[in-house]
DNA sequence: ATATTTTATGCAAACGATTGTACAAACCTT
DNA sequence: AAGGTTTGTACAATCGTTTGCATAAAATAT
């Protein structure tokens, strides 16, 4: 690999005249800066990013932290991240915990150093106090789709009030006895859903039902095992909330197991619209989060901070999703 | 940020017993490490990888690119590659090129040079000219899922032979018109499953018809609207084999939106097996992938020639694809 | 023509680590 | 007790860049 000196021994100059014709930082006369121009063609030269951030404390590189890469939602707003990182000239690392908090402050450590100007999170927890560090450090920090109070910028949706339209519109359609599959409870976003949910029954009169509440806890379970047991046991619902897509798509595959119908006997809401939903069958009904964009405004707002921007006090930006109505719910008399 | 020379203050030693009490190469006296470390400790120093990189030309660090992280397979891939790597002290950098050939050449170009010790390719084309070069530059290359040739090293299904038996499998279960729904036929994977079919027809003595093979390749297209098409047109199969699980999910919507059955009027065959496979209505039969295995493989085949394993020929292994049985099949009397 | 400013370039130090060489102190040997 | 080992440490060079400072050459002003 031809280093910095090859190149300006070719040209004939020196390795500060070669840095500067490359920069343009200062001026470099013409000719001079040809026959450089040059020899870097010739040897096919390629400025060693290592020593430059080395010397510049800088590497144009962010970090983006996802949960769990096979859940849908993270590729699409890595996909966001990424695109605008680009315009930017950045690089992006996408690093995958698996929802290890271990793994995660293993990660973080590795290119905390001045591997990477800025971290974006899409791990956060109430607990993650590795996050809360970093950012007092004075390192460049965002959150997106998971947040941590008002502490640490973030870009999210409006979770508590996406779930209470969600819920409503199901009241609205007629349903009574609507079943909720959550996620993890210790996640600010599952705690706000499901607060949705409640206040959307209370504000219609109708009671929080225990054993129409269903918890899913693990990483990859859907929910398919808790409707069908609760199926089972001839608990029966009218619909289901579904706090995500993949457990919507488990609901349904349950619900059917069952002998049912959706959305003839039971309706089925889900939340995310990942890329398929709109194909399952019944095509289904979602809270759309815009999860492209979320991902590029993260960005957007980290390499600002990278590039110094006096950030105050740190912002948390609340994104519009919308829930979009296709065949899974079914409008139902009394 | 502590340096090695705080670290060296504090500890009352040179910046060089620092470094030999941590990489433990050379004996240090156990009294004079212990002040090492309780300094090491109390600075909460961390070895700047940049410098020790630039040192030692070595990162411990490999690039995956991949060409579209919404399509899962890539996940699935990245997942394994990330546990092996972990495992073996590297980190990787996930980068996805959304099968624009030059973002990937971008990336690569800023990658290359000591950023990263080997790249993982899942994006191999025969025209990847960029990944030949590398390879033949002597940095060390894997392919995985798709490859290009014996002339680098790769980690791939018997695309042909998976095909074949899949399509066997639809005739043994008494389906004349199979459909196939195919990807980008620029791809050797592609190509491969296009032949397993036409040879497994043949070997049937079934003919290949014009008007039942489609192609869809735009990147996020599943083949609804190809198949929507050819069914208005009323050309109808008894068996749709996609060549993807995307397409397959495409296909079932496309062909139940005609006011058809799956399996009922129309089997449908997949090939990938992701997560949510098992779940769609019905439950589909498809080619299982072992993608997270041969994201591990590629990922130990990669570190083996970092760390100089004389590799000798390039070989491409082959890993076992199966055909699942579930409910997308129907077998048909004539 | 000489003095002054401008412009273009080279030299050398620095970034933060690793490592070969050298040397001092402590230990053995006889 | 003198010579030979061993052991532990410090010094300095090195990796490939960038950049402040110095200087030579060219351009401008007097």
């Amino acid at each position: 690999m031809a280093t910095i000196k090859d190149v300006a021994k070719r040209a004939g100059v020196s390795p500060s005249t070669v840095s500067r014709a490359l920069s343009g930082k200062v001026p470099v006369d013409k000719e001079t800066r040809e026959r450089v121009m040059e020899a870097v063609r010739a040897l096919n030269y390629k400025p060693n990013i290592l020593a430059k951030g080395l010397k510049e404390g800088r590497t144009n590189t962010v970090g983006l932290i996802v949960p769990n890469i096979c859940n849908p939602v993270f590729p699409a707003v890595a996909r966001g991240v990424e695109d605008v990182a680009r315009e930017h000239g950045f690089t992006v690392i996408l690093c995958n915990t698996d929802e290890n908090i271990e793994a995660e402050k293993d990660y973080v450590e590795k290119l905390q150093k001045r591997w990477v100007d800025g971290f974006i999170f899409a791990t956060a927890r109430e607990e993650s106090q590795h996050i809360f560090e970093l950012k007092e450090k004075g390192f460049p920090v965002v959150l997106v789709v998971r947040h941590m109070g008002q502490a640490v910028d973030a870009v999210v949706i409006d979770n508590y009030k996406s779930s209470f339209e969600a819920v409503k519109y199901l009241i609205n359609t007629g349903h009574r006895r609507i079943c909720i599959i959550n996620g993890d409870t210790s996640l600010t976003l599952y705690k706000e859903r499901f607060e949705g949910y409640r206040h959307a029954l209370q504000a219609a009169g109708l009671p929080v039902v225990p054993e129409l509440v269903l918890d899913v806890a693990g990483r990859d379970d859907n929910g398919y095992g808790a409707v069908t047991a609760m199926l089972k046991k001839g608990i029966l619902p009218d619909a289901v909330f579904a706090t995500s897509d993949p457990r919507a798509i488990g609901a349904i595959r349950a619900i059917k197991d069952c002998g049912l119908s959706v959305p003839g006997d039971v309706s089925v809401v889900g939340f995310d619209d990942l890329d398929i939903s709109a194909f399952l069958d019944p095509p289904l009904t979602t809270v759309s989060q815009p999860l492209y964009e979320m991902g590029a405004r993260a960005a957007r707002r980290l390499i600002d901070m990278i590039n110094g921007e006096k950030s105050g006090q740190p912002k948390v930006e609340l994104v519009e999703a919308n829930l979009v109505i296709r065949k899974s719910v079914k409008v139902r008399e009394h």
